[in-house]
DNA sequence: GTGAAAGCGCTAACAT
DNA sequence: ATGTTAGCGCTTTCAC
């Protein structure tokens, strides 16, 4: 059966409403409720309509409905590029949960990146930009680290976002967010350890500015003084990199003899594990190694790294979860959640 | 200054063109053309609008102009999850790069995925919604593999898309492609091992139905040959997953005793490092080792992995030109573009 | 060089 | 339960 179409414009323009409405012999009015709001029809009307709608193989057009309803359908989420030389792929696997928990629930990821100016990249003006052209209904955040002034910006335009990441710095942000229990993972590593027998465990995290790292050492801490064993001397403050993990290992192997390693992320559980490998240690035999993330990195490693898993695909349907909120009418704001991680367990430790 | 508005509309909504036009004093023609055509305005009249426009912080909204102009300025990528267990981390590399590229041509990224029905996940319908909702102007697409159907079905449709990789299995496909010479790779990783002194050179690739495979297969095949260096029995076929790499390393050391291995992908060198450190044997030391895709694995793992790195930035941008050609009026079809990768040296060779 | 009119495809509000 | 009217904000004719 051939399609036509009164007005005689070319095959690839999709039907429209007004298509649908002649072939049901109905108001264009109905074609739009018997797709959103199906219940205000008749049922023999509906099934008309939905018979036409299926033969033309309609679709409403995504502008001319965005423009009317004044709304995108569209989720903006900032994407950095990941470091080069570490082991951080959250974002990889954070990203492919939002997308399938945002179709879910009729919304579509717009990727976006700030410009480089210079060595910094600015990323303000990308978010006003599509705030102001109302390309995106809202925006998923996912870098709360003390210091990033984007949460608080967007708090203040009051544009709708979720972050992935507590407000650590910002003590009566009003926003929405959902974060993992970095202190649990840590103490279940810590734990874990102890079970097996280890009581010199050595911590290898962040500088102190980062609270995201004083909170993963605070799980390390806790596991260890609820069993009143000592700390002093076995932790460590170090930068993000496999470098500075290795030659943090090496200086607490000679200083406070550790059995063990928990490490605030895979990067320098990798640093550790070049430390043994240049002593000719073995990982899980010599000195058990525990990272963070459960990289790809932490999942291929001889001999496989034990790490704290971030449960990210549930990370995302409560992002989402509160994204429909703010976006509902009324807009209802979402607490906080904090997840808790679960430690996956390898040939390291 | 405050901003005020004739019709009272909340202060949340945007400026519209007619706003500007009010406040400079012009009709909305000359704004649009201010924005979109300025050499048609007076010098005066067009610094006039432009003060306007930055007093208002006027933005053009999206949702208008798409209706009006039949274009969404958005870039459809189907998102796949990166596979667990395995070095698979060039999807996150490339998303990024084609971000920064498209909005240097004033094109977004809009994320998707396929709908999962039970293990199966069907793409093509999520494509063909993104296509008749008018969502996308094109597609990006980056599995080409032998039997993929999207490609195929995207032709069909005389839909607009790019495909990174080439169209392996279909000669007279005409859509645009971009890849990296895979073959180029694997022939200098071989090289470089066969100047290090290395002549038993093992192969570790994927099975025969991946042309993919076969291609880098045949650079490392090249390199012995024109050395007149003998390759048999130095070949194997397995899947790509760690442990396919460890069990045929395993076989071809007791069988074939090669010094080194060339390996398809980052996943498998990793399972070769597997095998090496079960016998106690040293990555580079005693038995050198390359990969593909210089994965964040590959630099973070001890000693270092050398790996064959794909110049993901300039494919992003190569991708970019060929879909500005595809979306030009007229159209233009770019031809098919190879680019050649880069050997990273590290401590496994 | 600038302005007026029309309409892209859709849905909210109202009328029947 | 269905149809009519209006208009979202923009750009593309076409006058002037």
């Amino acid at each position: 059966m051939s399609v036509s179409r009164p007005s005689g414009r070319s095959s690839v323009t999709p039907p429209t409403l007004a298509d649908v409405a002649e072939r049901a012999g109905v108001s264009r009015q109905t074609v739009s409720n018997a797709v959103n709001n199906p219940d205000l029809l008749r049922e023999d009307t509906l099934s008309r309509v939905q018979q036409a709608i299926a033969e033309l193989g309609y679709l409403p057009n995504r502008a001319a409905r965005n423009l009317r309803t004044r709304a995108s359908h569209l989720i903006g989420l900032p994407i950095k590029a990941a470091e080069e030389g570490t082991a951080n792929a959250l974002m990889d696997r954070f990203v492919h949960s939002l997308v399938d928990s945002s179709r879910e629930a009729g919304y579509h990821v717009l990727l976006f990146s700030g410009t480089r100016t210079g060595k910094a990249v600015d990323e303000l003006p990308a978010y006003d930009d599509l705030l102001r052209s109302t390309a995106v209904d809202a925006f998923v955040v996912t870098d709360t680290y003390l210091g990033n002034p984007q949460a608080e910006w967007l708090d203040q335009r009051r544009a709708p976002f979720v972050a992935f990441g507590r407000p650590w710095n910002d003590p009566d942000a009003r926003h929405p967010w959902v974060d993992v229990d970095g202190a649990a993972g840590t103490e279940m590593a810590t734990t874990h350890l102890i079970e097996r027998g280890h009581t010199r465990i050595a911590w290898i995290g962040w500088r102190k500015d980062s609270l995201l790292g004083e909170e993963r050492r605070a799980g390390w801490s806790r596991a260890m003084r609820s069993r009143d064993i000592p700390t002093s001397g076995l932790a460590s403050r170090v930068e993000d990199t496999v470098s500075s993990g290795r030659e943090a290992s090496a200086v607490l192997l000679d200083e406070a003899h550790p059995s063990a390693f928990v490490c605030a992320s895979d990067t320098l559980a990798m640093g550790v594990l070049h430390t043994l490998a240049e002593r000719g240690l073995s990982a899980g035999h010599d000195i058990a190694v525990t990272g963070f993330d459960d990289s790809q990195v932490a999942q291929t490693v001889p001999p496989g790294l034990t790490s704290v898993r971030q449960p990210l695909e549930d990370v995302a349907v409560e992002v989402v979860k509160a994204l429909e909120g703010l976006l509902g009418a009324p807009p209802t704001v979402h607490p906080g959640v904090l997840l808790t991680p679960r430690l996956v367990v390898r040939g390291s430790s």
